[in-house]
DNA sequence: TCTGAACCTGACCCTATGGTCAGGATTGAA
DNA sequence: TTCAATCCTGACCATAGGGTCAGGTTCAGA
């Protein structure tokens, strides 16, 4: 990526707005979908002026792909702690941990990346492609030389892999309805320790390591 | 529900045209969300003129329910194959087969219905809170009965089921990554073969009945 | 053959919304 | 103090898209 972006004069004030922009996108993206969200909305939760969003962002387009890039970024950075782990009891639990604390932190997060995901990934495409596609490979590699040591279940490493995400994420994207079945209240710490631990049971005793 | 519908003077072709957009916004729906999603997109995939779905549907969102409403009923329908079953191996696992062929047959509307909840269920929120909600419960009460009995591990009912949408839905709702993880082409037969086999066997372990 | 309820649609209306721009305000550096 | 790069924004534009409607067509039944 070049440095086209100015020179700063005022300090910080660029990196600081795109940040607030950022954050209230995500928010309004989630809530919304791309084609739900309007500029005006993003603007008004990050209280600035709309013409002040195109200051920063020139399309809406442009502010969406930011959004989706760092999501991105968060989940592959959460990942890392699936390697160097000695065996998958580990690597596999220290993961499911690491998706459901993304999960309850940054749902927005998580919401936008399913949304752009279900739509065809019209801006991300790429990323599927290229890094993420990569990391799918390495990954299923090292759970099947886990299985090759004979440290678990021989399970499909992809398949398992899907299961990793759609358990965790799930309560991100679909958190409304959990929310509304747990009688209209958001999961208390205990109850998220609760789901932390089926997830984590269930998928572990089925990959045969507990 | 009362019957306010025109009384039919050619035969069938209220209930024709019906179908006919109901299934092309399922698809528009599914393909761009709700806000994404446009009259002229729907009438030219069902191939009818904008102002003739007007005529059908007064708006878009009376549209949108109705379409909302269908797939709500295809789930509740597949969902009783949960009773009546003699044990937790049966039960669950007909539903994971159920709900996977679901995925596989029904892909837009899954993703209709994600998208909706992960808006915060603008227009089916109602049914979270009746239909859904009873259904869960009962369920649960199934699930929490088996374990008493000795049926199954004493695993969390609701996180269960949370485990069992999140992952066979996923093949729906995410079935563009996996496409594109699995080198831009269709799950084959025998791969959807493969993540039945996988999500039952995991689970089925994980609770341990197997 | 006639009638009217049902069905159909091109043309139109109007608001919402993404995006532009001219001109103003601010501030670090010289 | 000056100045220029940067930051800011009210007002505006153009188009898209949901929805309307007047007037037309079709057909079951009398």
């Amino acid at each position: 990526m070049t440095d086209q972006s100015p020179r700063p004069r005022r300090a910080g004030i660029r990196v600081q707005n795109e940040l607030l922009i950022l954050s209230a996108a995500e928010k309004v993206f989630a809530e919304a979908g791309f084609g739900g969200a309007t500029m005006q909305l993003i603007a008004d939760l990050a209280g600035l002026p709309k013409a002040n969003l195109h200051y920063y962002f020139p399309t809406k387009e442009a502010l969406y792909r930011r959004v989706v890039e760092n999501i991105f970024q968060i989940w592959l950075t959460a990942a890392e702690v699936f390697d160097n782990a000695p065996g998958p009891a580990e690597g596999i639990g220290a993961y499911i941990d690491a998706k459901m604390e993304i999960s309850r932190r940054h749902p927005a997060g998580s919401k936008v990346w399913a949304s752009e995901v279900m739509h065809g990934a019209p801006v991300i495409q790429d990323y599927l492609e290229t890094t993420l596609r990569d990391w799918t490979m390495g990954r299923a590699a090292v759970i099947q030389a886990w299985i090759d040591k004979g440290l678990m279940a021989p399970v499909n490493p992809d398949h398992l892999l899907y299961m990793l995400w759609a358990t965790t994420q799930h309560y991100a994207d679909f958190g409304h309805q959990i929310e509304t079945l747990n009688g209209g209240k958001p999961l208390s710490a205990s109850q998220w320790g609760a789901a932390k631990e089926s997830v984590r049971g269930i998928i572990l005793r089925g990959i045969g390591v507990i």
